[in-house]
RNA sequence: GGGCGAUUAGCUCAGUUGGCUAGAGCACUUGGUUUACACCCAAGUUGUCGCAGGUUCGAGUCCCGCAUCGCCCA
């Protein structure tokens, strides 16, 4: 074995046999219980990013300790057809090399274009998820366009507009005029921007002066068609009903009385323009106002907006509209206004509210019984603070406009008849159908997310029946970020509730998002977004997914630099040298195959000549395998991963192989010690395999543990409830080692502080607290020596340093002297026993005071007081031996 | 404006129903090639737990207020 472990190798190899179909596939037929996972599905035309490295070493944490633990499992990978950022981006693609488009194509052609192109660059986002070692059905792997899923989609839109829960109708909708779409509200981003208030003076038509109003989008005065004031605004109380001349075009508007209108907000007049703004749109409506429309769809200015200004930018035309309001002294001021703006999510421009005719469904009854799944814990949300954000968005749930007037997607199966006027909703065409007549498409396809919301069940081949539906849906577990909470989340609790009739899945475990060092989101316009392919390259793929668990606290956003991917190579590396270690030992692996590990684990604790350290390790492996298996099953993944990094370092490898290494050289406990380092190595691989899937599973093929065809994802996962019906962690046990470290810890710093060099032998004499430890430590003698090098060790009850030449440290244990005569530099001994004479006085003096406050021993819980007492008189005897130390240095 | 979260060592963070006078990693200091590992070992230094009140025998932990930062929604 090489001296550092080289990732690269291990992946490449064990990479493609977990590929293999017969590995995860997941059998629908199998007699296990079933444990399912979806995956969130990636943007075909995606790359990898950091948020996906996290979600999907999660999921298949998930997987694998599930498969390990007996289940049938199922991970369900696929892709997305993400509508409007495909589209935009194939559409850029194809001006750029071809100088070509959609407007030039025509649809056909561009969506076989497409599709070409989907096919060319579309697997990429997949490849990439491999190589992470994700431990998907591949094989299973959908698109959210293919032909099953598109049935799907079709379905479940006949369905709900035959139950009257779609319909088409004109309204307010959110409009991209860089994708030239409708958006849902939740692609609607508000970010914070420094705009301005421009203050108008619009002229009362009787000439009695005007009214003072205020906007941040001045070109929309061009589709004014009033201006409304409080009613109880008494300023006004004259105004209303007369009307104004509206400045810049030839419209008369009136002055309404509306609440819309703040009359402590400004002047209290407020312009209304009811085809650009939803709040005016309801004033519009309720004051029976003209609506014009004076936007083109990509958001200059069409007719309705005056010759001078149609044609203009819209941005262009605010300018305009402001220059000339000056020239005519109708601009009062502009006052800077920071104000929060919508933007569209995928086009990156403001996005601008516009009246049009658009598909959408009725929210209020299918997200009752959603809300109730969640309310009564059928599906439970981690961390479960995320159900208030949930419960808020549904309760105020609105209609999901779902029509996109762009090309990739699935098209709205609606046609209409223009010479009949009827409309018709169907899985099958007209033709199909058998209707007479000459019909028309409608032109939209549907938002992504009316397909992504069916994901769990159409993946698994609704709307046929399919065994897999029946063995594996409703999924388990789902793992997705908050940032999708209202599109994805919510939508499918419905979508499972109303067509499957069954939640989709149980629990939804919402990830962190993950910002650079700084604080930053990474994102690809900052450039600080580092590809996880070079990371793995660097480091390796169980080093980034090992790291990113283990900086991961529950529910916060992860600060996120690749040089802490250093943490999990050099955790991998710590792992790989104890193997190693072990492999450098003669004697041949055991290959526990064949027994349960429970009765493996019987069998080396019933034996006598078992030694403390190794009985130590197995029943410290056993708390550990509790601790993590406990963690786990709460979503506690970076508790786990802390967990079996601290039992790894700093209790198998800094204590329990250097223990192993005397014992090693004894033929007495060689053999027993061989058998107890492979069954805690092994079972340690196997805890760590869900993390760290690919050195896990080469280091215990390389160990022998399993046979060469086996993969380490079917054997047990070590199950510490099991483990600890077997032995008894007894306390004497872990208290007489716990006293051997702190023993050899005081052993060490001794030499340290006195600069001892390595190679010079110490003599040591221990005066124990109790006969007890004595008794232990007696028995440890012969490790003790080896852990500090030595020349001896004694233990001596009724030790009186006669001179001033022992330095001493006093532990909780007892005291450790070293026999040095000579070299004791008596003012810093005495400095040092003093400083932690007063930290033990002061310690004692709380306590005593605590002991003595009636009101804690009446009401502190008996347990809590017992154990204040006996760390007192503890504390008292620790400080006796200061005290003592202290006096024989004079 | 409403909601959610954060604030603990120089940095990044643990600290699960209140109960050792607060822990880890990184960084830093010192020493080091002993049957694995310098991506390592040993030893060490580091804190007014954001501020101010309250509840309690006891508060980093619970409650109220404030400040700063972040996210979501309007």
């Amino acid at each position: 074995m090489p001296k550092t472990y080289e990732p690269g190798a291990a992946e490449a190899k064990w990479r493609p046999v977990w590929q293999n179909e017969s590995c995860f596939h997941g059998d629908p037929k199998s007699a296990k219980p079933a444990y399912s996972i979806v995956i969130p599905p990636p943007n075909v035309t995606g790359i990898l990013t950091m948020g996906h490295v996290l979600n999907n070493t999660l999921q298949d944490i998930l997987i694998r300790r599930k498969k390990m633990m007996g289940f049938e499992v199922c991970w369900f990978p696929g892709t997305d057809h993400a509508g409007i950022a495909t589209e935009s981006k194939v559409e850029a693609y194809l001006r750029e090399k071809e100088n070509t488009g959609r407007d030039k194509l025509g649809r056909g052609e561009f969506i076989k274009r497409v599709w070409e192109w989907k096919e060319q660059y579309g697997g990429t986002i997949v490849k990439q998820l491999k190589t992470l070692g994700t431990a998907c059905a591949w094989e299973r792997a959908r698109f959210t366009m293919d032909d099953g899923l598109s049935d799907a989609v079709r379905k479940v839109f006949v369905e709900l507009y035959e139950k009257g829960l779609i319909h088409r109708g004109k309204r307010m909708i959110n409009w991209c005029p860089a994708s030239k779409t409708a958006l849902s509200d939740e692609e609607v981003i508000y970010k914070d921007v420094d705009g301005a208030f421009h203050h108008f003076k619009y002229p009362l038509s009787d000439g009695s002066g005007f009214l003072e109003i205020a906007t941040t989008r001045p070109e929309t005065m061009l589709g004014d068609t009033a201006v409304a004031v409080n009613p109880e605004d008494k300023r006004y109380k004259n105004i209303v009903g007369k009307t104004i001349d509206l400045p810049l075009t030839d419209r008369v508007i009136p002055v309404v009385a509306d609440e819309h209108a703040d009359p402590e907000f400004g002047t209290g007049c407020v312009k209304i323009t009811p085809a650009h703004d939803p709040n005016d749109f309801l004033v519009g409506q309720r004051h029976d106002l003209e609506f014009v429309n004076i936007m083109n769809d990509d958001a200059s200015m069409n007719t309705a907006a005056g010759p001078e200004f149609e044609g203009l930018d819209r941005f262009k035309c605010r300018k305009k509209v402001v220059e000339m309001m000056k020239e005519t002294g109708l601009l009062v001021k502009i006052e800077p206004h920071r104000h929060s703006v919508g933007y569209s999510e995928r086009g990156d421009v403001p996005i601008e509210p516009r009246i049009s005719e658009q598909w959408f469904v009725k929210m209020d009854e299918l997200a009752k019984p959603a809300m109730e799944a969640v309310r009564n814990g059928d599906i439970k949300f981690h961390p479960e603070r995320w159900t208030k954000t949930f419960f808020h968005w549904m309760e105020n749930i609105k209609d999901w406009c779902i029509s996109r007037q762009i090309w990739w997607g699935h098209r709205i199966p609606a046609w209409y008849n223009d010479e009949t006027g009827e409309t018709y909703v169907g899985v099958q065409s007209p033709e199909e159908a058998g209707k007479p007549g000459k019909w028309r498409q409608d032109e939209d396809v549907l938002d992504t997310w009316f397909s992504s919301w069916l994901w769990p069940f159409s993946i698994m081949g609704w709307p046929e029946e399919t065994d897999e539906q029946k063995f594996f849906y409703p999924t388990n577990d789902l793992v997705t970020g908050p940032d999708i909470i209202f599109f994805w989340v919510a939508r499918m609790i419905m979508a499972g509730i109303e067509f499957k009739g069954e939640i989709p899945f149980k629990n939804v475990y919402f990830t962190s998002i993950i910002r650079d060092a700084g604080g930053k989101k990474l994102s690809k316009s900052l450039g600080n977004s580092p590809d996880p392919l070079d990371v793995i390259e660097q480091y390796g793929a169980d080093a980034l997914r090992f790291s990113i668990i283990y900086i991961a606290p529950l529910g916060q956003d992860i600060l996120y630099s690749n040089e802490k991917c250093e943490i999990g190579r050099n955790f991998a590396n710590k792992l790989w040298n104890a193997a190693r270690f072990r492999s450098i030992q003669s004697g041949g692996s055991a290959n526990f195959a064949e027994k349960s590990e429970p009765a493996i684990l019987a069998e080396l604790w019933n034996d006598e000549r078992l030694g403390s350290n190794n009985r130590w390790i197995l029943a410290r492996l056993a708390q550990t395998a509790e601790a993590v298996n406990k963690s786990l099953d709460a979503f506690r993944f970076h508790e786990a991963a802390h967990t079996l990094y601290d039992f790894v370092w700093s209790e198998f490898c800094d204590w329990y192989i250097e223990c192993a290494k005397n014992d090693f050289k004894n033929v007495e406990t060689r053999d027993k010690t061989l058998d107890t380092f492979d069954y805690a190595l092994f079972a340690t691989l196997k805890l760590l395999h869900p993390f760290m899937p690919f050195i896990t599973e080469e280091l215990t093929h390389q160990l022998g543990y399993i046979t060469e065809s086996a993969i380490l994802a079917d054997s047990p996962y070590p199950n510490g409830d099991e483990l600890l019906k077997v032995i008894t962690p007894d306390k004497k046990l872990l208290a007489g080692m716990s006293a051997k470290f702190a023993v050899v810890k005081a052993a060490r710093n001794l030499r340290a502080s006195y600069n001892i060099p390595p190679s010079k032998k110490i003599d040591y004499i221990f005066k124990p607290a109790d006969a007890e430890t004595a008794e232990f430590l007696e028995a440890e003698s012969s490790s003790i020596i080896t852990l500090t090098r030595a020349e001896s060790f004694a233990i001596d009850a009724d030790f009186e340093p006669k001179s001033a030449a022992a330095p001493s440290i006093v532990t909780d244990a007892g005291a450790v002297f070293m026999s040095l005569e000579g070299l004791v530099d008596l003012d810093a001994e005495r400095a040092k026993l003093a400083k932690q004479k007063k930290e033990i006085k002061g310690w004692i003096k709380g306590s005593t005071a605590k002991l003595a406050n009636e009101k804690f021993l009446a009401k502190a819980p008996p347990k809590v007081v017992e154990e204040a007492r006996a760390k007192l008189a503890e504390t008292r005897a620790k400080l006796a031996r200061v005290e003592e130390s202290l006096a024989s240095l004079g």
